[in-house]
DNA sequence: GCTTGACCTTCCAGCTACTGGAAGCCCTAT
DNA sequence: ATAGGGCTTCCAGTAGCTGGAAGGTCAAGC
């Protein structure tokens, strides 16, 4: 942070976060982890973000709702304020996201799957008995 | 735990763990946090684990591998150990699980698809211009 | 009899990405 | 003067483990 705008407007961490669409404690904790530097200050020791910051958060904030993780941000955020930077790495980072992605997909498809079978046959009624419970007891893993 | 087998087979801790497929660390985890109850211990100090014992940590391991969460596996297992239970409590928590389930595949999927998007149209060579970059950068939200 | 090594014990720290709460300062409006 | 809303810091907790340190226990080997 600390866009050394010496003369831009500077909105406090609430107005930041409101436009950047995270919460104040987040930018707080981006600060703390080193994820963004540490914010200008106000006279009254207020955090003071330009519109320059800004932009950066909501840079964040919009990688972190696609789901790339603050070490991918890390990187993501390098290439941001690189001006020189070649496309290639950021192409890189988002395809290897997406194979990552695929992975969980289908991971979670068949997990999904294999519970949805399980409560199929399961009547699910007054009765003790239930494949669900005795799958899970089988001892073939 | 403590299964109280007053004269069956005792394994110590690493056994159960490979054969419940778990590592002896998650199961000093589980009972530290009270998934399972305070193991039996031997003479010297180690904990043991009885046949049953071990069919319980299977249980959970099963139970994890399939996405439940230690709280839905709290609820598991007192059924589990509940003879007398109703089965439509054990599809009403699987059934629960399936949609959460469903709901988080179509969160990914459509985060993967917006990415893929962004990759396909970038063209990831050595110039800084990247669709990529200008996307997350941009205003709207 | 002593050492080596595999096993076990406890406790403490760290991981991801925040979130909640307490205690207290700053500033404006009434 | 006081009430409020926003800001500050720090501490703790969430889920589900995992790694490491420091040390006890036991069987086998020399």
């Amino acid at each position: 942070m600390s866009g050394r705008a010496h003369c831009g407007r500077l909105v406090r961490i609430g107005e930041a976060a409101s436009r950047s669409g995270m919460a104040p404690k987040t930018i707080r904790f981006y600060e703390e982890i080193g994820l963004i530097g540490p914010a200008q200050r106000l006279a009254n020791r207020y955090r003071a973000y330009s519109e320059k910051d800004v932009h950066t958060l909501r840079f964040i904030h919009r990688a972190r709702s696609l789901g790339f993780t603050l070490n991918d941000i890390r990187a993501l955020l390098s290439l941001y304020h690189d001006r020189q930077r070649a496309s290639r790495e950021v192409k890189r980072l988002a395809i290897g996201h997406v194979q990552a992605l695929d992975r969980k997909i289908a991971e979670l498809t068949a997990i999904r799957n294999s519970i949805a079978d399980l409560a199929r046959q399961c009547h699910g009624d007054e009765r003790p008995e239930c494949p669900i419970l005795d799958e899970l007891e089988a001892a073939t893993h």
